[in-house]
DNA sequence: CTTCCTTGGAGAGTGTCACTATCCAATCAT
DNA sequence: ATGATTGGATAGTGACACTCTCCAAGGAAG
């Protein structure tokens, strides 16, 4: 399959494919002769992957290349090439370190983590995105003036623990190997819009039923 | 107090907060003089909102000015308020229409609601962002090529559901009225890095669970 | 009073980042 | 042979969230 192909079956453009190719998102065609590459279906897969992770994940292009670098490392075992890949993923702000928010969210999330006996979250040594990610999202809410205390959070985490349930029995039908790192990928990001949509149309039903 | 010390206290450097005065996300300061003006704590909570909507949410400026435009519109009934609001809130791209997989997933997102009898989820007569982000969502995993059938997604649904509950229950500790609708906007939108954050570390957990 | 500093406001400029337009020489198709 | 196409390199575009620079009108210190 050549460039123009490629374009066409995906629907992306060929000079953005060039400039993915550019950035080494997508891997570079076979060479067949000095003016020519041919590219696969691993290609096209790959396309709709990057594409999905920089428009529906919002990622930016940097954070996807490590994240597709982690998916086809084929040096790491696939267990631990799945906590990199899906390691690499999003992290909206930092957490701002001269902020006594931050203090007081970190020993909410801390407090929260520890009654739920979740003790590989926190990550190993240096602490995970995700972590960051709840400090930094706990942070700005007690900034705001909201509480923001384990109770209010538990219920939130426990969802939180059903929807991993659910992620992982998905991933689980999948290969050991690329094809698993990959869905798992695609899952984490992938579901997130579907999530946060499904809670919102949820919060309309609820709200209709409360009020309506 | 003035400009100076709204920036000290929020946090956010001058220009910035005239800039925001600017779009029309900060109502202006009382005017003491021709060149001076007051603000007031409402000003330093809306402009932490402010912040709160646009770098944690991710929102862009006119969306933001949209949303805050309906939480303060007091000429509408609290509660179609809050639906004004939420229903502003964000909306990654569009469904591509064109697309057969859309098609499949609108029909997936359909039987998915069908089956939960979310009746009000798609919004009277045009349909709702939220709705259009699932179905956007769906879409793209179709075109990836991932099953995403009904099945697969109920237990996302069903998690949802349990959050929409939890969103609630907060929203009703409020007071009918400008806070409650501002609370429930602060919530929808901040709980959501908090929620994707504890949903990987719940894998984590999970993972090392099945794998570790 | 006067001199200096600050204030709020307005317009233009900056940085970032994903993407796109333009060229070019080599090569393929006819 | 010859015109179109290919992959690759370079530079440009557009969107967007800021941020800089300037200005005239007040306020504050001497």
């Amino acid at each position: 399959m050549r460039l123009a192909e490629l374009s066409e079956r995906s629907g992306v453009p060929i000079p953005t494919i060039k400039y993915y190719l550019r950035e080494r998102l997508l891997p570079p065609g076979h060479r067949i002769s000095a003016t020519q590459a041919e590219y696969g279906e691993g290609h096209l897969r790959r396309l709709r992957l990057v594409r999905a992770l920089i428009q529906v994940g919002r990622m930016p292009v940097a954070t996807a290349r490590e994240v597709l670098a982690a998916v086809t490392d084929d040096s790491l075992d696939p267990h631990v090439r799945l906590g990199a890949a899906v390691w690499a993923i999003p992290h909206g702000p930092e957490p701002d370190g001269d902020d006594p928010a931050t203090d007081t969210a970190r020993r909410t999330a801390d407090a929260l983590l520890e009654q739920l006996g979740w003790r590989f979250a926190q990550g190993t040594g240096e602490q995970s995105p995700a972590y960051r990610m709840v400090v930094s999202g706990i942070a700005t809410m007690v900034r705001l003036g909201y509480p923001c205390d384990v109770g209010q959070l538990l219920p939130y985490a426990r969802s939180a623990a059903e929807l991993a349930v659910a992620d992982l029995d998905l991933v689980e039908r999948y290969e050991r190997g690329e094809e698993q790192v990959e869905a798992a990928v695609a899952l984490t990001v992938l579901y997130e819009p579907v999530l946060l949509g499904l809670r919102r149309l949820a919060q309309a039903e609820e709200s209709n039923r409360r009020f309506g």
